[in-house]
DNA sequence: GGCTTGACTACACGATCGTGTAGTAGTTTG
DNA sequence: CAAACTACTACACGATCGTGTAGTCAAGCC
């Protein structure tokens, strides 16, 4: 359950607030003030509890990453890695996959670790799935792309098709898109070999 | 042939550093002063050429756009669609595509047309290849999405690989790996049915 | 010749940024 | 009870932001 914002403690309001407004704004956007403003807090608090904005960000950085393991371990239940992440209509994760996507094309280092944990998940997934790619490291980090890209582009793909994919329509409408993707084979196996030998 | 910097009006050297600026660090993270700066003008100038950021936003929105079409239909002839982007090495599209992606992520109304007619391209291309998903417009979507991924995650992408996907050598090994999730069907007709079933 | 026009620079403006300092209220500790 | 500590606010600082103003300089036109 969510608890309201009344029964956070000061610096935890501050904190998401911070992940809420990054991730909305990018991390040049939304300054000091605005995240005081919108955790109820002076802006001395701020610094008080956090020290300076780097500061901030590097603990947001650890909490999103820190939360969205937790949540994702919560629902392994039905996890089968094919499609679009479950995670990223939960109401909780949304604005931390916000902002860890910010985070990682800002160049964080804890954000990009977390691509590369999801890189090591997928890859062992292939091996238990009995799929066996030519390179199975760069399929594991291709798919692990693909899997943020319908979420980045969240807005845009939302236009494209005339319904917003964060309501659970639209995401069930992106979702079975992007199984199809993954059944219709574009490419025949021979084709792909052909290609292999022109490059060489 | 790329022409030097010296060759080109002060006007053009301007709208260059910007994309250039405005790409690598984003719109906030990008000042007139050091737009200016990194094309050897006073920063006044900028003013007087363009009126204010916005508007040298929006000029950059638009030569953006024009010159990566431009550049596309330049290298049509093998253009099959399925796998990455041949644009995306290109070196004057380079600094472009990162323009336009960073400007989608703001919401710019220019670059996500440009999405918009990515998603048609798609589209056209599934009729023309005898691809009939059950939903096209999703499926291409999720395809235009996809195109994009590797490239927004480059630099994550990258790490994982323990190479440069932007140099030729890393680029064709993440073309190859995409190429293979395009090739693999990681579920059958018959799963994805049920699947939709379960939804219902 | 004078006069306009456009490219360009120097400089100052108010606002906002991250940060620093000083101080208050409430609780804890000895 | 006093001292110490913690959460918190108010306010001022220098820097930097986008923008505004005034002016220089060269080219083109009458």
């Amino acid at each position: 359950m969510e608890r309201p914002a009344d029964d956070l403690t000061a610096r935890a309001r501050i904190r998401d607030a911070a992940i809420r407004l990054f991730g909305e704004r990018g991390i040049e956007g939304a300054s000091i003030r605005d995240i005081a403003a919108e955790a109820g807090v002076s802006s001395g608090l701020v610094r008080h509890h956090f020290g300076s904005k780097e500061s901030l960000r590097e603990a947001c950085d650890r909490y999103a990453k820190e939360r969205m393991l937790q949540i994702g371990a919560e629902l392994t239940q039905d996890h089968d890695l094919t499609g679009l992440d479950p995670l990223a209509l939960h109401p909780v994760a949304f604005p931390l996959q916000l902002y860890i996507v910010r985070s990682m094309m800002d160049g964080s280092e804890t954000a990009t670790a977390l691509f590369l944990e999801g890189v090591d998940a997928v890859e062992e997934w292939t091996t238990s799935y009995g799929i066996n790619p030519k390179d199975r490291r760069g399929y594991a980090a291709a798919l692990a792309a693909i899997k943020l890209s319908v979420f980045v582009f969240r807005d845009q793909v939302s236009k494209a098709l005339g319904e917003d994919i964060t309501t659970l329509a639209g995401y069930n409408r992106i979702g079975q898109a992007l199984m199809e993707v993954f059944t219709i084979p574009l490419l025949t196996q021979e084709q792909l070999d052909n290609m292999r030998k022109q490059e060489k």
